[in-house]
DNA sequence: ATTGTGGCCTGCCCGC
DNA sequence: TGCGGGCAGGCCACAA
């Protein structure tokens, strides 16, 4: 599903329609918008103008106008498309097919055309964002800053990476993986962390983060595969477990992602 | 304030 | 062969 990865990787695809103007939108799919106004308005507010610049804060896409700025969630099975390419050949949980008929956006500018794909409608597509409830990048995280996110809280920790008010762009995958390398149990209260294990969770956020955007995908990690019924850690081969933790589908090493506190 | 839960939305896959 | 149920999870509304 698109994570901090995808998007990001989404906004280099968008970034070379910066400078053109926005001559039509059609808004396939009214459910798609969200915020004040309807569909007429969203197109209206940014037909005509031009786009001036691309940014990114965790999972939300932002394309700034000399009007309102656009803002762009892709959910778990969205996909941006520009000029009729798409970027992504496949996204995990999401169809492989790319029925034209689950486009629900479409923005036509004087350099190109911008679409989202999205089956199932959980992404969306708002004005002026609203970006200050959004925690710091995963990217560009501090290690002050993740203590921060981290500190007095009974939640999991995994529950905590995946608050995008605390940390921005971390997902489901990226969230599993990060705590694999750092050999931190998932379900460990947030709070208990030492310190010397919450700047080992900061390192391996930045690097894993990092990481996976070379391979090209937050699905592309080194224990993703194995998240499956019958998967093995790929560092000592102890079969993963799998709860739900966080809300969320769990897997996790349980010789070395052990509950106690350790060092 | 913090923390947890359910609903949205639909394609896909498994078992009957 | 078709059908129903379960599952996937980002995000938001809502409850305690």
């Amino acid at each position: 599903m698109p994570e901090l990865v995808e998007v990001e990787l989404y906004r280099r695809m968008a970034a070379p329609l910066v400078g053109a103007t926005v001559s039509s939108v059609d808004v396939v799919d009214p459910r798609f918008i969200r915020g004040a106004g309807s569909a007429a308005a969203f197109a209206k507010a940014i037909t005509g103008r031009a786009l001036t610049g691309t940014d990114r804060i965790g999972k939300l896409l932002l394309m700034h106008t000399d009007g309102p700025t656009i803002g762009l969630r892709f959910g778990m099975t969205g996909v941006l498309g520009v000029d009729g390419d798409d970027g992504l050949d496949e996204l995990v949980y999401g169809p492989s097919r790319r029925d034209p008929a689950w486009v629900r956006l479409r923005i036509v500018t004087t350099s190109g055309e911008l679409f989202v794909r999205d089956p199932r409608i959980l992404g969306s597509a708002i004005l002026d964002p609203d970006t200050a409830a959004l925690g710091p990048d995963a990217t560009t995280i501090t290690a002050g800053q993740l203590a921060a996110a981290v500190r007095g809280s009974r939640s999991p920790i995994k529950a905590r990476l995946l608050d995008q008010h605390r940390v921005a762009g971390v997902g489901n995958l990226i969230a599993d993986e990060v705590l694999w390398r750092a050999s931190i149990a998932p379900q460990r209260p947030a709070g208990s962390l030492s310190a010397v294990e919450v700047r080992r969770l900061h390192r391996h956020v930045r690097s894993t983060v990092a990481d996976l955007l070379d391979r090209g995908g937050s699905h592309l990690g080194r224990m993703t595969d194995q998240r499956k019924p019958g998967g093995c850690c790929p560092t000592d081969g102890t079969p993963l477990q799998r709860a739900t933790v966080g809300g969320r589908t769990t897997w996790w090493c349980p010789a070395h992602q052990r509950q106690g506190a350790r060092r």
